[in-house]
DNA sequence: GCCGTTTTCGGCCCGACTGTTTTCAGTCG
């Protein structure tokens, strides 16, 4: 439950974003510059997101390559790698109560709060700093605090109760989990004739690896009904927020759901705001700015003329072409480059700037599949595939595959002798190439025999040398021994 | 603190919801 940081030279990414977070919050009480405050949170979730560890960067020299990290970070987290400590940052935290920063992921507790609650309740041990908060809570002392009353009281105990039980958004879930939460919550919600179109937009529609919540959009022309229709959900747990554009709720298992509504006339401008990402957002609302429109989940509004009316936009393609950008895939909205690259060719050749979006990589570009394990029986000592090279075969047709390979893992070393090892995949290499010259084989291009060789904590492979003679290919992975030193 | 072909200075997204406030601050999306 503890949640303070580990600091060192060997810190990873997420470690530093939590960091950055932190002397974000700092700034927060100091009164520190507001923008200022903005960019340690930018520059904390970039270096979350980014594909490389900052620390590898950093060696290559690259850390201001990350956008959102500039001079002064990078010069900080450079003492950082060498020393393992930040003398600035301990300068800003100097004073400031360190048991605050454990109240951070507590859902509805900011900085402002933090400081307060850790102030006025004297909770000086971050160990226990959670459990303090609760006690206090319990006997009457947050509503005695100017600024909080019986209500605010009540909800930071609820919100202990969910923090404790690990319901929080940083606890993230994989892709095809929150996938199943929101089909499940897109077909309740189309079960009233209110719902037009309901939506998975956040990081669910961008296909983000990891999701925190599950963000869903509707068009209707009666917010109203579908927002009680959506509270009321069998699976609902408790109500968090509802207002008269929207609600949010905790389901059972512990998740989030947010919903917006918009009329269908204008929910373009929705799924363009809801889909996100938030920095996507905001990089395309400042270039709006520059060209003097002001955008929202509303529409577009020219600044100018704030009399006029917000333009209504029906889908996403005019939202952005009312930008003179091309329509950015989900994928890519994650303030990457995507929108200069999505800037109309005319605009981008003004800007010295040629290149266009990426094509992305559909399903259907994938051609084959050099990575699958059959039931083909090699002995292999752990987790043999579950069906046979036939069916396997049939199934890659179905998916206009052109190839596929078969890389059980090896046999076993501790069970077979070297000869036994080689006439089993003598075996193996028998069976494919009888499947070869069999009917099977006009479904695809070519069929290979490949093996997933265990890499041995010596370096060695878990076949002999002469085995590799009947392999197409071999994949080489390590299986064990995770905690050698590098 | 970051960033840039209208800027190396002077900007920095925009809105919803809640509680405690008597007009808005804090938190979140
Ligand atoms: N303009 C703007 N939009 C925001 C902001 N925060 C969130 N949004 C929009 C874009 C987000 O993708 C969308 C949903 O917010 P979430 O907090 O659920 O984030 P998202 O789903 O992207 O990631 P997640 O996996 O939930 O952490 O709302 C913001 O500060 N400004
Ligand atoms: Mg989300
Ligand atoms: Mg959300």
């Amino acid at each position: 439950m503890m949640v303070i940081m580990k600091i060192g030279r060997n810190i990873n990414n997420q470690e530093i974003a939590k960091l950055l977070r932190v002397i974000s919050a700092a700034y927060e009480i100091r009164g520190g510059n507001k923008f200022k405050i903005i960019a340690y949170d930018r520059a904390a979730t970039a270096i979350e997101h980014a594909t490389s560890e900052a620390k590898d960067l950093w060696d290559d020299g690259k850390l201001t390559e990350i956008p959102g990290v500039g001079a002064s970070i990078a010069s900080h987290l450079d003492e950082l790698f060498r020393k393992g400590k930040v003398a600035h940052f301990e300068a800003i935290m100097r004073g400031l109560p360190p048991a605050m920063f454990e109240f951070l992921d507590i859902p509805g507790i900011g900085a402002k709060s933090a400081y307060k609650l850790c102030r006025e309740l004297k909770i000086k041990n971050s160990q226990t700093a959670v459990l303090d908060l609760e006690k206090a809570a319990k006997k009457g002392k947050i509503a005695k605090i100017e600024g909080f009353g019986q209500k605010s009281q009540e909800d930071i105990l609820e919100a202990i109760k969910v923090f404790k039980a690990g319901e929080i958004k940083e606890n993230r879930m994989v892709l095809p989990y929150a996938d199943a939460i929101a089909q499940e919550m897109i077909s309740y919600l189309k079960k009233i004739p209110a719902t037009v179109q309901a939506d998975p937009l956040g990081s669910l529609r961008r296909r983000v690896a990891t999701i925190g919540d599950v963000d869903i959009a509707v068009s209707t022309l009666k917010p109203v009904e579908v927002i009680n229709w959506f509270v009321r959900y069998p699976k609902a747990r408790k109500l968090v927020e509802k207002g008269p554009s929207g609600a949010t709720i905790l389901l059972k298992n512990g998740r989030q759901v947010d919903l917006r509504v918009q009329r269908p006339e204008a929910y373009g401008a929705m799924l363009q705001y809801f889909t996100g990402s938030k920095h996507h957002n905001i990089h395309l609302r400042e270039l709006a700015l520059k060209k003097g429109f002001s955008l929202s989940e509303y529409g577009i509004k020219k600044i100018k003329n704030l009399k006029l009316k917000i333009k209504n936009y029906a889908n996403e393609e005019d939202f952005y072409k009312a930008l003179d950008m091309d329509w950015i895939p989900p994928e890519l909205r994650e303030d990457t480059g995507e929108i200069e690259a999505a800037l109309l060719p005319p605009i981008r050749r003004d800007q010295g700037k040629p290149d266009g979006l990426p094509k992305l990589v559909e399903l259907e570009d994938v051609k084959g599949d050099l990575h699958i394990h059959s039931n083909f029986p090699v002995e292999e000592s752990h987790d043999p595939g579950l069906d046979p090279m036939e069916e396997i075969i049939k199934v890659a047709h179905t998916l206009n595959y052109e190839y596929i390979g078969f890389t059980e893992h090896n046999p076993s070393q501790s069970q077979h002798s070297e000869n036994q090892i080689i006439s089993l995949l003598k075996r193996k290499k028998e069976a494919i190439d009888k499947i070869n010259y069999s009917r099977v084989k006009k479904l695809l291009n070519g069929i290979f025999n490949g093996l997933e060789i265990d890499i041995k904590p010596n370096g060695e492979l878990a076949i002999p040398e002469k085995a590799l003679d009947l392999l197409d290919y071999g994949l080489a992975s390590i299986h064990s021994s995770f905690r050698m030193s590098r």
